[in-house]
RNA sequence: CGGGGCGUGGCGCAGCUUGGUAGCGCGUCUGGUUUGGGACCAGAAAGUCGCAGGUUCGAAUCCUGUCGCCCCGACCA
């Protein structure tokens, strides 16, 4: 492809509304646009990209049995009735209606039709196992689309659906498709963690997240250093430690006039005690009841734990009206004793001796507080989030915490859907049997976008050479000059010729305008073409992240270059 | 949905408080000089100041409404 036909406006200047970096990159070297709130078009350069991913992906897909398919986009409402989710999807389903009012939503997902489908045509266990996939669009209207392609509101997905005899079946199934996605973001260049996550609302016993590292990310990660466990934050087990051989002795709970104290940390400062010996108290409703919840100061709530905990279906934090209703005192104050509501305490609770909390009155705490003799909550269950630092569940290793961006999420859904919409084979025995389900999917969009986020410096994008746009870009330092157009049409024709995309970037531009963009937008090799070393019968050949050229003659360049290429 | 911010040539912004000629940088076009890390000179084109009402002799500027975008939160998984 020549530079000057390839339609990539690169800017100067940071376009305003982008805020993290994969964003400002995308806009900056012309790879999208933005047409609405977390919607965008395309470009050149972004499409080849995705087709590359896209390509990994469906050959990995392939190789683990998986059979292309292509569902549509608009699904009519009676499927979704049908299974249940036409009202309980919620505001994030677009919406629409034809001529004849009859309702559509512009498919989130596509459980409601991949099941109707196997449905209509498996009958017979001799059918399974069978796994079906497609890469295509998916809406969801996002409460907050952010981040450019990070939360859209449209966005290109692989889905695949598996269909298995039974659980056993299913085991295997999913096997596969963990390892095909390793595979996936391996063959892809990028780092990444496979993480124990949690399956949420979409039900199932076992879910994985793939990870791909990135400061940036919104999933925090906690990993091992010695075994090879990773989870995510929200699904990772907190492990307590070996009690202390003996317990410290216990104080007499004392009252505190504590003015103006609202915040763990004015209470640090107040009392002296660091954030570790106080308990936080936190208000929740669950389905309508108002319970407080208390874990060590210094930690995280995690409402996904807590919500499984409970075995809640509505879980939101209570507001102080509420709270202040029913125990007397505002947010703040608060704390476990003498409250008239159930109580759960995180297990980290019960190696606290002494510690301190709010007293149920505003401006007053409570210290030296022990649970059992002060206070027995209703149940101690795990509800923080895992940080670094914290013990291995498997190994007692300690763990490691990171950040990343959730690329691939792989989930077993057992027979939730089967179920709902009927979809059945026929067994051995001629009895009718539910199909036991599992659901894959790669964000596509979000996986350029991570790819950008892990892989970038000052200059610009530093693409993995097997999803790079273009594995090489030539540039003549001047395109006036007739030598070096030469000598950059014959390296473009040879190179092209063995199977290598290249770039030849033959615009009437200043060189220092062509390195610009070639950094901006990526392009793993660079050879530069200038008069000194052309005179010698050489040409510059630099990767993008070395600061070095190296010089090597016409003759030779192309086979070291591949050499080099292969080797990546 | 709550809080905050922003809408002014293609992009980035100033002007608004205190109403009176729409401005700067980048980009674009033409000509010239240049040509190894975002060149220089000269000239040019390009803006219903998001939209709709209102106040006023006069509105980018003041008032009301509305639409859109960005950030934080809640929500979702």
């Amino acid at each position: 492809m020549k530079a000057s036909q390839l339609f990539f406006p690169t800017l100067r200047e940071l376009p305003s509304e982008a805020e993290i970096v994969s964003h400002q990159l995308l806009l900056r070297a012309g790879y999208m646009r933005k047409t609405g709130a977390g919607i965008y078009s395309y470009l050149p350069l972004a499409v080849r990209v995705l087709k590359k991913i896209e390509q990994i992906v469906r050959e990995e897909m392939n190789r683990a049995d998986g059979q292309e398919i292509l569902m549509p986009i608009i699904q009519p409402q009676e499927l979704w009735e049908k299974s249940g989710r036409w009202s309980v999807y919620g505001d994030e389903m677009f919406r629409l209606q034809d001529r004849h009012k009859r309702g559509f939503a512009l498919g989130p997902t596509h459980e409601e039709i991949i099941t109707t489908l196997v449905d209509a045509d498996v009958q017979s266990y001799r059918d399974l196992p069978l796994m079906l996939y497609q890469i295509q669009n998916k809406y969801r209207d996002e409460i907050r689309p952010r981040f450019g392609l990070m939360r859209g509101r449209e966005f290109i997905m692989k889905d695949l659906y598996s269909f298995d005899l039974d659980e056993e079946g299913l085991d295997v199934s999913y096997k596969k498709m963990y390892a095909a996605y390793c595979a996936i973001f391996h063959r892809l260049g990028l780092e990444f963690r496979v993480v124990e996550a949690d399956s949420g609302a979409i039900g199932g016993n076992e879910s994985h997240e793939f990870v791909v590292l990135a400061d940036s990310g919104e999933s925090v990660i906690v990993y091992c250093d010695r075994c090879d466990y990773a989870a995510n934050v929200e699904k990772a087990e907190c492990v307590l430690p070996e009690p202390a051989k003996e317990a410290p002795p216990l104080q007499e709970m004392e009252k505190i006039h504590t003015p103006g104290v609202k915040t763990i940390q004015e209470l640090v400062g107040f009392l002296g005690h660091p954030a570790h010996e106080q308990a936080k108290t936190l208000m929740y409703m669950a389905d309508g009841e108002l319970i407080a919840v208390i874990l060590r100061g210094d930690r995280e709530l995690n409402e996904i734990k807590l919500q499984h905990a409970l075995q809640a279906s509505e879980l939101f934090m209570a507001d102080e009206m509420t709270v202040r209703e029913q125990c007397g005192a505002g947010f703040g104050s608060l704390g476990p004793v003498g409250l008239p509501l159930k109580v759960y305490a995180d297990p980290e609770i019960t190696r606290l001796y002494n510690f301190s909390a709010g007293a149920n009155q505003d401006d007053y705490h409570l210290v030296n507080i022990n649970l059992g003799r002060d206070f027995i909550p209703e149940k101690i269950i795990d509800v923080r989030n895992a940080e670094a630092g914290d013990i291995c569940p498997h190994c007692g290793g300690t763990l490691q915490s990171t950040r990343g961006i959730e690329a691939g999420h792989i989930f077993k859904l057992g027979t939730k859907y089967s179920d709902a919409m009927e979809a059945s084979y026929r067994d051995q025995n001629g009895q009718d049997q539910p199909i036991v389900m599992g659901c894959y999917g790669i964000g596509i969009s979000r996986t350029m976008a991570a790819a950008v986020e892990q892989k970038n410096d000052q200059d610009g994008i530093v693409w993995p050479l097997p999803i790079a746009p273009y594995h090489l870009i030539i540039v003549p330092v001047n395109s006036k000059k007739e030598d070096q157009m030469e000598a950059a049409e014959r390296l473009y024709q040879e190179f092209s010729a063995r199977g290598v995309e290249v770039l030849l970037d033959d615009r009437d531009e200043r060189a220092g305008v062509k390195f610009k963009d070639a950094d901006l937008i990526g392009i793993p090799v660079r050879i530069t073409i200038g008069p000194k070393s052309l005179q010698e019968n050489k040409v510059e050949v630099k990767k993008r992240m070395d600061k070095e050229n190296l010089l090597l003659t016409l003759d030779e360049v192309v086979d070291k270059v591949l050499a080099m290429l292969n080797a990546e």
